[in-house]
DNA sequence: AGCAGGACCTGATGGC
DNA sequence: TGCCATCAGGTCCTGC
C-alpha cells in the first residue's frame, strides 16, 4: 500500500538513520525495480546497471525527502536515488527482517544495510542527477499537509469532472499521497459518498473534505501507518492506524456513528467502503 | 481531454 | 491435502 503516512514513517526514521552515512557498496539482485525497465523488455537507453552502481557508489547521503508518495534520498556531491514502494515494497534496515524478493541493497559502513524488500516486485527506483526535473514528482498535485492544499484548489480541481470523487482523490495531480485507504476514511468523515461526481462537491464539502484529509493522514502519522498485510516500517514493526479506521475493511460491521452496516462496492476496480446513511 | 478497464506481479486466502 | 479462482494498499497504458 504504502500511502503518505507509511512513506512518511519510513522518510522520518531515515532521515535519523542514514543522513550523513556514505554508500559503499551496491546491489541491485532485480534489475527490473529500474523505472521503465520491464520484465522481458530491453533496458532503456538512459539506463545500465553498470551506470547505476557507479551513479551511487561513495555518495553521501544529505536528506531524505518526500513528495507525495516517493521518497528522495539527495546527495551531497550530486544527484538522488528516487524511490517508490507501490503496493508491497518495503524498506528495511534490520537484517532479521530481510526474507524474499530482495530487489536493492545498499550498504554504508558501518554497520547499515539498506534493503528494498517488495512481494509483488511493482516497486520502483531512479537516480537522477537533479530530481526536482525528474517528470512523475514534476506532475504531482499539492502535498496535504504543508499548507499547500486548499478548499479552492480542490474545489478548482473537481469542478468540471464527472468522474467519482474517489478516483479523482486518488489522482496523484490532484491530491500528492493519498490512496485507497485514505481516501475511503476522508470520504467518510466528510459526509460524502465515493461515488459522487467530483462536479457535484460543494464548496462547503471541499473544505470538509480538505480538513479531514489532512486529520486522517495526522492520525495514521501519529499511528505510524496502516498495516494490512504488507506494510511495516524499517525495523518491520506494524502501524497503528488499522485501530483507527471507520470504513476501511469494516464491511459488515455496524457504523461507530449510526450502527447502520458499513456496505463495501467495487468502483472503478477498487474497493470502496462507506456508511449509506452517513454519507450521501 | 477525461474516463473505465486492463495490465503489471506475487502470495495469501477461501471454496470445493 | 491439493487445486483453482479470487483478491490486494499503486500507477501506467489503451481504447473509447
Amino acid at each position: 500500500m504504502p500511502e503518505l503516512p507509511e512513506v512518511e514513517t519510513i522518510r522520518r526514521d531515515l532521515a535519523a538513520r542514514i543522513v550523513g552515512r556514505s554508500i559503499a557498496e551496491v546491489e541491485v539482485p532485480d534489475p527490473a525495480i529500474f523505472t521503465g525497465y520491464k520484465r522481458g523488455s530491453k533496458a532503456p537507453k538512459d539506463i545500465s546497471l553498470n551506470g547505476f552502481v557507479r551513479d551511487l557508489k561513495g555518495k553521501t547521503i544529505l536528506h531524505v525527502l518526500r513528495f507525495g508518495k516517493y521518497l528522495i534520498f539527495e546527495f551531497k556531491q550530486e544527484g538522488a536515488l528516487i524511490l517508490h514502494l507501490r503496493m508491497t515494497g518495503q524498506l528495511l534496515v534490520d537484517p532479521e527482517q530481510f526474507k524474499a524478493r530482495l530487489r536493492l541493497v545498499l550498504t554504508g559502513a558501518p554497520n547499515l544495510v539498506l534493503v528494498f524488500q517488495d512481494q509483488r516486485r511493482f516497486g520502483e527506483v531512479a537516480y537522477a542527477q537533479n530530481w526536482r526535473l525528474f517528470e512523475p514528482l514534476a506532475k504531482l498535485g499539492p502535498e496535504p499537509l504543508n499548507g499547500g492544499l486548499s478548499p479552492e484548489h480542490l474545489r478548482s480541481k473537481l469542478k468540471f469532472r464527472s468522474a467519482s470523487i474517489h478516483s479523482l482523490l486518488l489522482n496523484q495531480r490532484i491530491i500528492a499521497g493519498l490512496g485507497n485507504i485514505y481516501a475511503n476514511e476522508a470520504l467518510f468523515h466528510s459526509g460524502i459518498r465515493p461515488e459522487r461526481c467530483g462536479n457535484s462537491i460543494s464548496g462547503k464539502e471541499a473544505s470538509a473534505l480538505c480538513a479531514n484529509i489532512q486529520k486522517v493522514l495526522d492520525q495514521s502519522i501519529a499511528s505510524r501507518g496502516y498495516s494490512m498485510s504488507n506494510y511495516v516500517d524499517t525495523f518491520g514493526k506494524r502501524g497503528a492506524m488499522q485501530n483507527h479506521s471507520w470504513v476501511y475493511d469494516w464491511e459488515g460491521d455496524p457504523c461507530r456513528k449510526c450502527k447502520t452496516l458499513i456496505v463495501r462496492r467495487i468502483l472503478c476496480g477498487r474497493s470502496v467502503y462507506f456508511c449509506r446513511k452517513c454519507q450521501r
